[in-house]
DNA sequence: AAGGTCATGTAAGCGGTTACATGATTGC
DNA sequence: GCAATCATGTAACCGCTTACATGACCTT
């Protein structure tokens, strides 16, 4: 899974522009999916050339143009390679959790600071995806149960690291009981 | 957060060769951090030559010789300056739910395939972690912090998934309620 | 006047993977 | 005899990020 699969995806349900597909990537995919202009642009361009998606220029008012890019029949048989392809494994990459490995060498309120601002990271992402589940009840089933994966997922997350922080906590005020 | 910061990480509890940091990235590192030889081996040698680690070649009985490498003064530093350096957000790339996203294009029982796939996947994992726990049971408490987090994460994401899948095949005797 | 949004693109470089190359030893 | 484990390394390539470059319009 890279880019050009999950763009062709997008692309897939309806035409967009490069910025709009940007703005997908940001919200609602950002929690297990993204990509920078840097890439969406130019593998855009890779795509069209290569015969797998169409460029149309749209005028607007009061705004730049913009490219709206459409899936063609090619397109959509490349999409359908990728969806035919073996499963890749999710990929976690966590500083948090690396830092934490190694805690023996930094303090524990520090531990604190860093689980504290993961935590409410979390929340802001689970609120996000709370509210995008209550605007949008007609969504297609997948799509539906992709996000309550997405919800249970990150609910859970929070909770973990909200219970990491207490034991963090417990163990410090352990150690020195008089309490600072 | 990059191998780099990582390999200084491990060589700071004891020395290492590469082979052997490749297997703590493998396990216990290997659910929230990962990295091949590819990247191990150059990366050593890039560290060394800027005076991080310094190597010892060792001679081993039936066994080829391995380098082991070790900290030194410089190396330490540079590994506290990567532990004051703010933290990096969690990466999270989903290939599973990116298909779930665009599940309209494919049939539910190749979305079930992929869930259970990911759900025995998650719970070989957990299941390593748990008996890490049990098996070493003195571990520097924040090494024991970062476990524990670790499989509260992948029991909840391991749960997550078995409810999708729960919701999914619901879903597909609703739509045909004669059963096939 | 400044900053945000909309909009598209390029270039340098980084960090990483995959595949290749080599080779001894041990267990089935 | 074959596969697995132990052990180190290189080369080609990929995918992506960051920073740069440009510019109109809209709101404060």
């Amino acid at each position: 899974m890279n880019s050009q699969d999950v763009i062709l995806g997008l692309l897939h349900k309806r035409p967009l522009s490069g910025y709009e597909i940007k703005g997908l990537f940001e919200f609602p995919l950002g929690f297990f999916f993204d990509a920078s202009f840097g890439t969406i642009y130019p593998t855009l361009a890779k795509l069209e050339s290569s015969g797998f998606i169409s460029k149309e220029s749209v005028v607007q008012d009061n705004r730049p143009n913009k490219n709206v890019y459409r899936l063609t029949e090619a397109g959509r048989n490349r999409f359908r390679e990728y969806m035919n392809s073996p499963l890749e494994q999710d990929l976690y990459r966590s500083d948090l959790l690396v830092r934490l490995f190694f805690a023996e060498f930094v303090g524990t309120d520090r531990l604190a600071e860093w689980l504290t601002s993961e935590i409410e990271e979390a929340k802001r992402q689970l609120k996000q995806l709370e509210d995008l589940r209550i605007a949008e009840p007609d969504m297609p089933s997948g799509s539906w149960l992709c996000l309550q994966v997405g919800i249970d997922l990150i609910r859970a997350k929070a909770k973990a690291l909200e219970e990491g922080l207490k034991r963090l906590q417990a163990e410090r005020s352990a150690s020195s009981p008089d309490g600072n």
